[in-house]
DNA sequence: AATGGTCAAGTCAGC
DNA sequence: GCTGACTTGACCATT
């Protein structure tokens, strides 16, 4: 099991999803921000490393602008050095990778246009992995999409874009329940008909769901994971107390963490803390299931 | 140096 | 019809 926190290190002082405006677009300007995003990376992931965090979901700002076609820069071959000694640094600590496009990336919209544009921002980020030279465990994590007011076709719609996806993307793509729209329950669904794994939001499920049981929601979605997917991953959080349902905490809530490890047991999964105050919590959910162990 | 309007992109609930 | 929320704020013109 291990656990991590996305995107941003608010103890180093560094940022890795340093972008700019359109407006102000330059090869210069963006080769700059690129190398400074990479510098960035690489000094989170050896901060985490160095406190037992091997779980990380870089941030979909390392390029900016990567698939909008004012980008014509060749940054994978600029930036092969860097991205592959970033990915020894990653498989030499055990350290396990995810990504999570947002949320204009939609593969089931009606809109063809969406889609090509979605697609184009998946191969992004495959590459960002490729390029580092990481097998098929790190994933890129994406929710099903929108309803259109027909959920059933727009799961269909879901399937069919997902039969259209080169393998690069393909293997690395993983789909996710949201706390408003598809459940874990469609994930399975789709999972029934494509085979792409599902990775399960603990908190989206508690917001959404159909009366399922937790625990046996967490072991299904994690049989939909093969061996090269690598361990099943999880996405975890707890509500807010003053923001409204479906809120994500400032902090971790350890009772209800420690809780959640507890259904968990005796299932090994990867854990993703959606907390806003990142390595902060994560470093204390560590600690906690340090004192709770798995196995006993 | 601090601040507030704005930023590539989509969808949808709530007003 | 507009605004805010979403896995994550950051940029930049202006004061």
């Amino acid at each position: 099991m291990r656990i991590g926190y996305p995107c941003i290190n608010r103890s180093i002082g560094c940022s890795a999803n340093r972008t700019f405006r359109l407006a102000s677009y330059s090869e210069e300007r963006l080769a700059s921000t690129i190398a400074g995003n990479i510098a960035c990376l690489k000094k989170i992931l050896a901060w985490n490393r160095d406190r037992d965090i091997l779980f990380f979901r870089i941030t979909s700002d390392l390029v900016p602008f990567a698939s909008h076609p004012a980008c014509t820069f060749p940054w994978q071959d600029r930036f092969r050095n860097e991205l592959a000694e970033t990915g020894d640094f990653i498989r030499h600590a055990g350290i396990r990778i995810s990504m999570h496009p947002d949320q204009f990336i939609v593969l089931n919209s009606p809109d063809e246009a969406v889609v090509s544009r979605s697609m184009d921002e998946l191969a992004y980020h495959a590459r960002v992995q490729d390029g580092m030279g990481l097998d098929t465990t790190a994933k890129i994590q994406l929710h099903v999409g929108g309803v259109y007011g027909d959920a059933a076709g727009s799961i269909a719609r879901f399937v069919r874009t997902y039969g259209r996806l080169d393998p690069a993307i393909r293997r690395r793509l993983v789909v996710e329940n949201d706390d408003r729209r598809f459940t874990a329950a469609d994930c399975l669904e789709i999972h029934e008909q494509t085979g792409i794994p599902v990775l399960f939001d603990v908190f989206h499920h508690a917001c959404k769901n159909n009366g399922e049981d937790l625990r046996t929601m967490i072991r299904l979605t994690g049989n939909t994971w093969e061996s090269g997917d690598g361990i099943p991953m999880v996405d975890y959080s707890s509500q807010h107390p003053e923001k409204r349902a479906g809120g994500h905490a400032d902090h971790i809530d350890t009772g209800d963490f420690l809780n959640f490890l507890e259904i968990l047991r005796p299932c090994d999964r990867d854990i993703m803390l959606e907390i806003k105050d990142k390595e902060a919590s994560a470093l204390i959910a560590i600690a906690l299931a340090r004192e709770n162990p798995r196995s006993r």
